[in-house]
DNA sequence: CAAGGTTGCGCAACCGATTGCAGCGACGGT
DNA sequence: ACCGTCGCTGCAATCGGTTGCGCAACCTTG
């Protein structure tokens, strides 16, 4: 260990009344110097000025704040900040905000209702302007009740609405499209001439219900009626794929949907490990649109989410609504398919195109 | 848009004032009965706290630490937010703060020097108690000058030493051991046979830097000596892969060792996409021990490196060099090989042994 | 030269908490 | 009945900015 002065338990920092006493002002007129306040004079606030760079003045933002009631930062809660989904997310909400001139303050990985109440409460303490949640866990009703009224964005599928299909949203809701993805993948699934389709999800994550009822509704569309629970979803969606892939090379489906890129990424490489072979033998597509979904081998066929989109847009929108008062409708954002070589068509679709 | 009322720009909090006065005490009763002084009797503190949470008080962080000198804040500056790595570190260093009850103030995917300085500033603004910083673009001496002095720690390899070799460590960097990860990589890659190995790094990340010049030690150890810059590195170390692909099938050697996982796996995938096949007609090593290096196909040779334990161990040492005022000394994390499918034993070392 | 207008700046209150110090009431001792 | 003590609270200053209001000096105009 290093010493280091012990008795600067926070060296005084340079002020106002600082900066005004080296320019021959009162505190006062140097800070409206230093906003570019027309009263005072050109002269008077160029020797303020210069006084603050000599003396490497920055200013208090608490101080500020306090007597503003301003704060200039957001708070972002948030499921994860090391998946590659969240992250781009969060990545990109950090990047709008700082160009607005906002800080953001983060609470990730929590979990449990419990704690991400106390992470909503330390967002008011810090008296954020504004909150944005994605993949909370708390419902985003109950997070209304937690946060200024107008101040919320929620970037997640609203299970109420979504479940439902496109009833209206809620004011204040970004996401992507993923009822129209899982049409998307499942008619492109049978399209491909599967019919023998089965689901993967995650035990933990509220969106995968949404998803999981909608690949059922859009199976049935196709008149396919299968059983969404043939396969136990793990909690933890890409972790122990290891122990469901014996199950499903036990009884192998003609194609799989994954709840996300990872799992899907995850599950092919647990079942190549218990010789089940994709595309070969199985089907496989994921949901997400990652890095990594477009340099596997096989590449995956999948969902491409706007996700950076998405993080912009919620911070933009929660700027938006901090500055005008007024709270956006909800966004939902379009995905797009992107076809690749993890689900090829079926045998049987092969057999009859080389028949007829 | 949906109104919210206009006239409420910050609805009025709950002030101490209110909570004295609803438990019919004063402001600095209501406040030493919060904070549990044992001058006020128990009754008392009793129908304090009452009040606070009849009245849902939450206290304002910007006053306490304007008057306190204290903000609970850690300002974390890191090239990036949206991947594995860095997102690994980041999500462990917010969870240890997150812990010990500070709060962090994120700077992402600067990349330039300019605005990490200004991220710096508004730290300072900020008043964070302390700044980790990662992977930056600034040098750890410059960024000593702008924090203050003793709140600062460095996560990443210090360019200045680690060139050479293990040379005394400035006190607060704390890193994995690159260094060695690589040795164990070429050793690992001589071991297998191969002599003529090549090297794809980063152009933009200085650590890239470090990396070529301890592979080019690592094997002048073994008394190889090649080319380095035998192909360029892409500034966005995964980016362009396509690009650099066709040069490699069009001189191929026997051994790759790339800068890092994702580019590792992404030059797999450009490479295939040339009808060169890892590992049959080329080795590639990884670096970071990604999740996703672990679920390719062929799954990824690579070193595993600490990540979150490394996030974890700034933001601890941070936090204490807070609180006990002495600088850590610098650590080294140890890095581990880990050895899978996508470097084989060179032909020559099969045909010799199965000569022998 | 006086009245009215500008211009440029300072005084002091305020934001919401923390905290040193002082005061007040009750109680015991004599 | 008076005084000292002790326990419990309140007063007021303080942190570092921002801002309404007022004031002085200077300029213009009749």
């Amino acid at each position: 260990m290093t010493a280091i002065d012990p008795d600067e338990p926070l060296a005084r920092r340079v002020t106002l009344d600082d900066v005004g006493r080296r320019a021959g002002v009162s505190r006062a007129t140097a800070s409206r110097s230093l906003s570019d306040d027309p009263r005072i004079s050109v002269a008077t606030r160029a020797a303020v000025k210069q006084a603050a760079t000599d003396l490497h003045y920055v200013p208090n933002i608490a101080a500020r704040s306090l007597r503003a009631q301003r704060t200039k930062i957001l708070g972002l809660l948030l499921a994860n900040l090391s998946d590659p989904v969240h992250g781009q997310i969060a990545a990109a909400f950090e990047q709008e905000a700082w160009r607005s001139g906002y800080q953001v303050l983060f609470a990730a990985g929590l979990q449990e209702v419990e704690l991400e109440r106390k992470a909503l409460r330390v967002f008011t303490e810090h008296a954020t302007e504004g909150v944005a949640m994605v993949s909370s866990v708390m419902s985003p009703a109950e997070a209304q009740t937690r946060v200024r009224p107008g101040r919320l964005m929620v970037g997640q599928p609203d299970h109420e609405r979504v479940g439902r299909y496109r009833g209206p949203l809620t004011p204040g809701v970004m996401m992507t499209d993923d009822a129209s993805g899982v049409d998307q993948v499942v008619d492109h699934l049978v399209g491909l001439g599967f019919r023998d389709i089965a689901y993967v999800g995650s035990g933990t994550r509220a969106s995968s219900t949404v998803h999981r009822e909608a690949v059922g509704v859009a199976l049935e569309r196709h008149g396919i009626s299968v059983n969404l629970d043939r396969f136990p979803s793990p909690d933890d969606a890409w972790r122990r794929c290891d122990e469901i892939a014996p199950l499903i090379a036990a009884d192998l489906p003609e194609a799989l949907v994954c709840y996300e890129d990872v799992q899907a990424l995850a599950l092919m490489d647990s079942l190549r490990r218990v010789g089940v072979r994709t595309p070969d033998d199985v089907a496989i597509v994921g949901f997400d649109g990652i890095l990594f979904a477009e340099i596997s081998s096989p590449r995956l066929t999948t969902v491409r989410t706007p996700l950076a989109e998405l993080g912009q847009l919620i911070a933009a929108s929660l700027i938006e609504a901090i500055s005008t008062g007024a709270l956006p409708d909800a966004r939902v954002l379009p995905v797009e398919l992107v076809v690749r070589e993890s689900a090829q068509p079926a045998r049987s679709v092969v057999a009859s195109s080389a028949n007829g």
